[in-house]
This record gives C-alpha cells, structure tokens and sequence, in this order.
DNA sequence: ATGGAAGTTAAAGTTAACTTTAAGTCAAGG
DNA sequence: CCTTGACTTAAAGTTAACTTTAACTTCCAT
C-alpha cells in the first residue's frame, strides 16, 4: 500500500502519516524506488492513533502507549500506570460527556429564557460546581 | 469579584478570562477604576464554557451556543441544528470512550505480545475499520 | 516514451487557545 | 506616603498537530 492509499483510508492526507512518522509514532515502512510501502496491519495502527487521538490522547502519549505496547512493558511500569491514569480519565469523560448530552437535549426541549435559569432549573449547578478541580 | 477570583475558581489564568472576553464569549462586565468587576453568576458562564469546551467544542461553537441561547433562538434556528448535530456527536464519543477504556482495561490485563494480536484477540478490527469516516 | 498524478525532502506556514511580556495603573496595608 | 501585588493594554510568543510550499523524482496509463 503507498502512502495515498493509507492515508485516504484512514480519513488523513499522506503529510499527517509522514508526520506521525517523524515523531517516531508510526515505523519506517520499506520502500520500493524511494517511496514508502505500507503493508496491511499500518492501517490499523492508524486507526487506532487516531481513535486514541479522539479520545483526547496527545501523540506524545500514543507514542508511549504504542512503545509501551510493542515492548510487552512489564507490570507496575511507566505504560501501565499511564494507562491507569487514562482509564480513570476516560470515565470522567464519560460522565461528563452524558451530563452534556442531557443538558443539550433539555436546552432543546425547554423554554428557558436564559442559560442561568436553565442550569438552576436543571440544578446543574453543582455539577458546574465542581468543574474547578480540572482533570 | 476580580478577575483574579474568578479565573482562580475556575481554575483559568486571568489571562483565559480576557480572552474569551476578546472572542465575545464572556460579556464585557463593568469596572470600578479600570479594572473588571464580575457578578457572582459569572462563574457559571466560565464554567460551562470550560465544560463545553473540554467536550471538544471550540470557542466558535460555544460562542455560538451562548449567543443562540441568550436570544432564545426559534425552532429551526443555526442554533438547534448545532445543538442535534453535537447530541449526535457526544453520543458518539460516548461510544468510543466505553470502546477505548474496554481496550485499556484488556491491555492491562492481558499478555498479548504485540498490539496487532491483542486487537485481534479483542476483535476490535471491525471498531477499527469504521473509523474512517470521522466524525 | 511521455505527461500527469502521486511520491520525496526540508522548511516554513497555519490554527486554536491561550500565555507571556512590556510598560504602565490601581488598591490596600503599614 | 510608599510599597507590593493585582490590575490594565497591545502585541508577540507558545504548543500541538498538521498542512503547504518548492523543488524535485518516480510511477503508470496511453
């Protein structure tokens, strides 16, 4: 597979796969007449970059992770502890993500005059409360 | 209030707050001798903003939705279209955060030597493949 | 064999969301 | 009154994650 095709597959341009190349994310593929050639698992680990990408990870972190993954990292170490952090993460956002969609679908339905009167009427206060403490 | 107190309590940089004032996303408070004064109500406007913000709205967009709300934009408005279309959206990241944290949660737990394995074993190849069309 | 699409590089440009800086003003305690 | 810390502005700097550009090469269909 040439980079084009990778890339259009992935929803990308080729310059974003050259680039998670340079930041040592993505493996120097062997090249036929200078040109990189992907085989078919590349796909794959592109998707999965931009899922975490998604998900809120920096690639500085998807580099770790990937690294992480591809030297089996033993128990207790640096990956395992990243990805402990982020599971704890992810489920904050879960939960935030639905407190959201609740609040869009009652924005949608209500007839509040304005957003304050609307977050009191929801008594969303308090989860606003507490958004101080950042993740 | 300052702004020092209420970038503080928002866990922002007075700096954060001035800007969102420069963008219109924050209306222009009054001063006593140059220098902002905030109404208590304020904290809740920085705060949804930061929540929006944090579920992956730009400041356009939030922009957007404050506007819309402050003016009770009619049925059919820019406003409700936006708001479907984000429902849809934090519905979708929703769905990806659960895949992504069943995917750590295995990671951590099992002894795949290599990520192309372990996605396999999980069969989350078909999550994968569906990635190409991004939200 | 040839013309255009797609590949190559390094380096510079872009965008969002802020932060920092510089140079100054205001407020409040001692 | 004086100092110190918080405030003001406009403008420049920062970071992440790419994209664009320029100058060139390679692939492939006709």
């Amino acid at each position: 597979m040439k980079i084009g095709e990778l890339a259009g597959r992935a929803g990308l341009k080729p310059s974003a796969i050259r680039y998670y190349e340079k930041l040592g994310i993505l493996h120097p593929p062997h090249r036929v007449g200078g040109q990189r050639r992907y085989p078919g698992d590349a796909l794959n680990r592109v998707l999965l970059i931009r899922f975490a990408g998604d998900m809120g990870f920096t690639l500085a972190e998807i580099k770790l992770f990937l690294g992480g993954l591809r030297d089996n990292a033993p128990v207790g170490s640096r990956w395992r502890k990243l990805a402990v952090r982020k599971i704890g993460q992810v489920d904050q956002s879960i939960k935030r993500a639905r407190r959201l969609k609740s609040l869009l679908e009652h924005l949608l339905r209500c007839q509040c005059p304005s957003l304050q009167i609307c977050v009191q009427r929801l008594s969303l206060s308090p989860i606003l409360k507490n958004m101080g403490e950042r993740i």
